[in-house]
Parts: structure tokens; sequence; C-alpha cells
DNA sequence: AACTTGTTGGAATATATATTCCATTTTGCT
DNA sequence: AGCAAAATGGAATATATATTCCAACAAGTT
């Protein structure tokens, strides 16, 4: 078997043995697939670290793939290394540039916009209300997440993150008209989903909750948000948009934020 | 006289001191700033080569810039190289450590890997991929779009965009066991997304309309995804891992981009 | 011109790193 | 369950590479 010559050809050999390969050099194919570029910085023993596995078997990795060995393998990608990538920023203005119209320029404005929205994350959340949300959700029986249309995304995947870390939660959809309330119960807490224009589905259901003790998280943008006046605490997101669309990036930072804090607390004490 | 810590540092420091030095050294100097990026891949016998110098020479170059030696110098541009995809899981483990990991420790975490992720996104989406996507899509019939678990949330909402310009599109769940595959018509494009580790369910779902000659647009991570060898396209995310969760930022940017892309591309035309 | 100070080249050495080997464990098969 | 084959971990070894050292050289000074 002779050694792939280039970058290409090494992840078709890839992709073509790692189905047969056993467990440690799977990990290998695995931790490689996933981190090309450390590969022409790294040493061994650093590939075998982050792959889990001994550097022994890094080696066999590399010589299974057709080279003599980690050498061999780290310069094809020292070769093709085109300098530290021209950071970013550099990057991002010849998209704009050179590819305006193009999908991969559409690709570089959300980028952007997202990255906006995710620094802009730390500042509308106030801490004060994301610990008192954490609190309130550690401490719930069960926790019902409602969120539809934009906002449907965001529930479901809080609702598959709970699911994952065992936190007993219900993810509400809207079958017909009004949302199952029933299933709300004292001793639970809602998370309610809502950006302008709300969707009124959303609104009612935190406003019954509220209107029967039952404390609202609500993940919300503006001050004035109809959720506001029903949650017992509120998330503010700003979304940076680009033309018509936002991408929800910053919210999805948050929910898994939230999520994963709300685990902690619940299996750590 | 201290190492540089940062590119910036360095280079404060070679401008200062090139003025001074003498010959030899002055060579060294000049290629160095030339070819600042083959610092990290290259050894002193390549670079001092590269120079028309010794490399004992390019070795006193390096001390005089402040480092102890050649090590030292490729080690701040070889992590400055890797030094954006830090490596997450310790710092979470740092995090449960030290001060239980307060909620907004945990969001300002999840924000940077979220920031991370979508910059990296510029570099593993393939431009021609992306648009080979657009492309296929814009042309379907009826787009079809699965993926469970954590893809879940993508898929929703990718169905929510399309749905919004009224793009004809189905998102498929996997009421027990198999999907409902019987919709897929020729004419059709499906969406499939998933990530490691890869669901069956979706998988299978892309395998079958492989064999039917329906075109699937991949959207997956590593090069060794099962959903590659049946994907017409295959759009590459790698999102960085925080721990056991992942934020989808970058996946979410990757589909609003894909969908607006296609809504234009439908409507423009 | 002789002396001093600073610079350079190349060989010698130290160190880091890749690579191999083999005993031990795991897996798959009858 | 018992055997054979494959896979694995870790220590031992080989190799590449960085680093140091010193003799030879050049430049500058009195």
């Amino acid at each position: 078997m002779t050694a792939p010559a280039t970058i290409r050809e090494f992840e078709e050999r890839l992709a073509e043995l790692a189905g047969t390969m056993p467990k440690r050099l799977r990990q290998c194919a695995d931790f490689v697939a996933a981190n090309q570029d450390r590969i022409a910085v790294s040493t061994v023993a650093e590939m075998a670290d982050g792959a889990g596995v001994q550097p022994s078997a890094f080696m066999r990795f590399c010589q299974i793939i057709g080279f003599s060995g980690f050498s061999e393998m780290q310069k094809l990608f020292r070769d093709s290394y085109v300098g530290g990538w021209p950071d970013y920023r550099t990057r991002l203005q010849h998209l704009r540039e050179s590819a305006a119209g193009s999908p991969v320029a559409l690709l570089a404005e959300f980028t952007d916009a997202g990255r906006t929205s995710l620094e802009g994350l730390l500042k509308t959340v106030e801490p004060a209300e994301l610990e008192k949300s954490v609190d309130l959700l550690s401490k719930a029986k069960m926790i019902h997440i409602i969120g539809l249309r934009r906002a449907f995304s965001v529930a479901t995947y809080i609702a598959y993150a709970f699911e994952r870390m065992n936190v007993p939660a219900m993810l509400h959809g809207a079958v017909g008209g009004l949302a199952n309330y029933q299933a709300v119960r004292p001793g639970d807490v809602v998370i309610a989903i809502s950006f302008a224009p709300y969707t009124a589905e959303t609104v009612a259901f935190a406003e019954q909750a509220a209107e029967n003790d039952i404390p609202v998280v609500g993940i919300t943008d503006t001050v004035v948000s109809p959720l506001r006046p029903f949650s017992a605490a509120t998330l503010s997101v700003t979304e940076v948009d680009f033309g018509a669309f936002r991408s929800l990036s910053a919210t999805l930072g948050l929910a898994i934020a939230l999520t994963v804090a709300v685990g902690a607390a619940r299996n750590g004490s």
C-alpha cells in the first residue's frame, strides 16, 4: 500500500478504512478527522493523547493509512500548511469582497452576525436573572418547555439536552390551537421562549402559568416583550440580524449554558 | 530579557532589535519576518537554510529575541496556530472544580466555544459543495429534512425557514423506529443532518435515498462520517466540544445561510 | 600593526521524539 | 469453555533535531 500524496487522497483513504478499524485505531481516525490541522504542529505523543490512545497505537494508525510512520504523515500536512490561517478577520473580509452574492458570502455574513450576537450575549443576560433561573429550574419537579415557530428549534434543543441529563422535562407543541396546558402541575416550572413578533400561544401559555403561580423562565428579546410580565426570571438575548433573517446562534448558546447549569446543579447536590 | 508571550510582542521585539543586529542575524530577522508562518512547521536547519545561515546562527537569533532557544519560539507559533481551539474538556474540568462553576462562567465558556466554532465554519465548508447543495436544493420539487437527537433542532429550524420562504419542505421524524421514507419521490432532494455518534435512522434514510438516486445534501462533521458515502454534496461543520455538550452555533449558522441561499435562488429565477 | 572585541562556522553533545518490539489482554470462533 | 488470532500498552531503542561550545575569523580601536 502506497502513501497518500495529497490531503484529499488522505481523506479518502481515511474514510475508506475507518469503518473496518478496531477500537483504538478508530479513535485515532475520529480524532484525526476532527483535528486535521493539528497534525502539522503536534507530536505523536500529543496526537495520541488527544485521541485517548497510546503513542504506539497512533503509530500503527499512521502505518495502516499507508505512511511509513508519523513523520511521513506529518510531512504531508506540513508541506500543505498554508500559513497560520490568515486570521478570521481577513478571511471574512476577503469572502465579502471577492465572492459577493455567492452562497459562501452569505455564509460569511451569517457567521459574522452570529459571532456578534454571541458577544452581545454576555451583556444582555443579567447574571442575577440567570442564577435565579437555574435555581428555579433545578428545584422543579417537571420542566415544561414551550417555544413555537422560530423558537421551536431552541425548545427542541433544550428538551434534548434535559433528556440527555435525565432531567424530567416536557416539550410542548401547539397541535391545533391551544397547547396542552393540562400537564402543568404545582411544583413544576415553565420555560417560555418567544421573540418578536411574539407568538400568541406561547404568551398565553406563560400567562396561564403565571396565574396559577407556576414560575416562568422567559427567554426573549426586548424589554417590552409580552413575556416579561409573566416571568419570574427573564433572560434577554439580542440576535443580530442580517437582512430579514436572524441566526439563532446566541439563543442556542444561552439555552445550552442554562441546561448544563441546571443539570449540574441537580446532579451535584 | 523575557520571552515574548504573543505573536504581537514577538513582532515588536523583532522590529526593535533588527536594526542593531550583525549581518547573519540580520538575515535571520529578515527571513523570519517574511516567513513567519514557516516557523511552526520547520526545523532550525530548514529555517537556517532559508535564511542562508548556519543553524547555530539561527539559534543565537532566537536567543537574542528573548527565547531560550528555537523550540520555545516555535512553541509560541504552534500554540497560536491551534490556539483558537483550546482544550475545552480540561477547561470544563477546571470550571467544575473551581467555584462550583457559576452559571455566568458557564455561559461565557459556551459563547466562547460558539464563537470559535463559527470561525472554523468558514474553513471547513467547501465553497464548491455549498454551491452544489444550493443548486440541488433550488431545483428540488420537495425538500425532505431528516435530523434526529441533537440534530433535530437544526432540522426544525431549516423546516421553519423554508416554510417562511414558501419553499416546499417536509420535516421527517422517526416515530417508532423507521422514518416514513414513503413520501420521498423522484425529483425530490433530501437534507440529512447527523453528527458523531451518528444516529442510525438518519444514516439509513440517507442510504435509502441514495439507492433510489435521490440526491442527498449531508450536513455532518468529520470526513469519516457515515453520511458521506451517500451524499451528493457534503457540508462539514466542526463544532467545538465543551464537555459532553456541543453548542450548535456553527451548525445553525450554516443552516440559515443554506436556506436563505436556496430561497433566493428559487425566487430569483 | 597589534590588540581587543565581537561575529561566525562547524563539529560535538544533549535532548526530544519517533519508532519498534514483545509480553499481556481482548476478541472472535468452534 | 478453550483455542487461535488480533489488538493493545508500555518499555526499550533508534533517530532526528536542538543546543552548546570553541576555534577561526573579521571589524574596529589605539
